[in-house]
DNA sequence: ATAACCATGTAAATGGTTACATGATTAG
DNA sequence: CTAATCATGTAACCATTTACATGGTTAT
């Protein structure tokens, strides 16, 4: 997915500026699955404005309590948009792409002095830990089932990760009773 | 982590061509947290020979396996390399980068053809279920702590995914009972 | 024969990340 | 008054992906 494609994928959900398209991405309901930085964000919503799927609109007049930032921008879909973002739903997904240089890190324990292991090893738990606990904390109340289902899914991942490295901290920071020698 | 310190990674397990590193990601020890292609490989390779990370070596002559293939070349790491990479695991690594297209257009399946949401779910189980049971087929002897910690890791993390998606098929796949209006 | 696989490589296009540049507002 | 957060944007750099180009080998 490009950047243009996430973006309007966020605005399908309500109006929005680049900087709260980046938050959803952060720790909205994007987080565990998507990435974007706002060097892909501004330059998308540009494109987008460019080829009429999306408009710039003001705030809402009621919400006044953006009074203090004049120059805030919300984008909202246009019809055009809406489709071409229902065009994009509509092909075939490529294969999750995962990047884990932690878990490759880990991979390679025998090469990483001791202290360094545990703290990669330490800094990736805790940082799982926080986010599957983070999600515990969101409501299901009328969300569509779509987002329920990825936002389990997203759950069932950080969980598992979490229950396995609490399980097996062991087994990677112990040294290595001797099986390492027929690989080296 | 980048294209070169992959290569250095998969050649201290040992002597390897590109054609063979590229299979390692695949289908090997590396397939479920990294992912490169020969568009990387290569020019990474070349790079390193440039730097005299490693050296191209003649297959061992015992494996004439090879009879066959004269323009495959096998490359080793020199003890900078080795070095090199070392000091590539000392560092702190980053956060994990997910991007699953298939869970953002799930997280939209109110906007998707039942048949098309129907065929992205079933596709991505199945690789997901092919992947854990590939897994399964792995023969842990003599395989060092770290290696067997990161593939459990894999491991648990495919189960958590099939687990999940067959025990809620039918959250995301029937018809939303009303709960979506709220969000639309 | 023919498909599948082994094997290497380049060039162009695509797209993302990082650093830079700026400035207002709000909370302590 | 100072730090954090809100807010937007550009340019240079970096890296990957895709398409192209080639050719040998092995199994059916």
């Amino acid at each position: 997915m490009d950047a243009k494609t996430l973006c309007l994928g966020t605005l399908i959900l309500g109006d929005a500026s680049g900087y709260e398209i980046k938050k959803m991405f952060e720790e909205g309901p994007f987080a565990h699955f998507q990435d974007v930085g706002y060097g892909s964000i501004y330059p998308a919503l540009a494109k987008l404005l460019d080829e009429g799927l999306v408009i710039e609109v003001r705030a809402a007049p009621e919400s006044v309590v953006d009074k203090g930032h004049p120059d805030k921008k919300v984008y909202s879909l246009t019809d055009t948009g809406r489709e071409v973002f229902r065009q994009a739903l509509a092909k075939t997904p490529g294969r999750d792409k995962i990047r884990s240089d932690a878990a490759f890190m880990m991979f390679f324990s025998e090469f990483l002095e001791p202290v360094h292991l545990r703290n990669v090893f330490d800094d990736y738990l805790a940082h799982y830990k926080s986010r599957a606990d983070f999600m515990r904390t969101l409501d299901p109340t009328g969300v569509p089932q779509g987002r329920l289902f990825v936002r389990g899914l997203g759950q069932a991942f950080y969980d598992a990760v979490v229950e396995y490295m609490d399980a097996n901290r062991d087994m990677i920071m112990k040294p290595d009773a001797g099986s390492n020698r027929a690989a080296e």
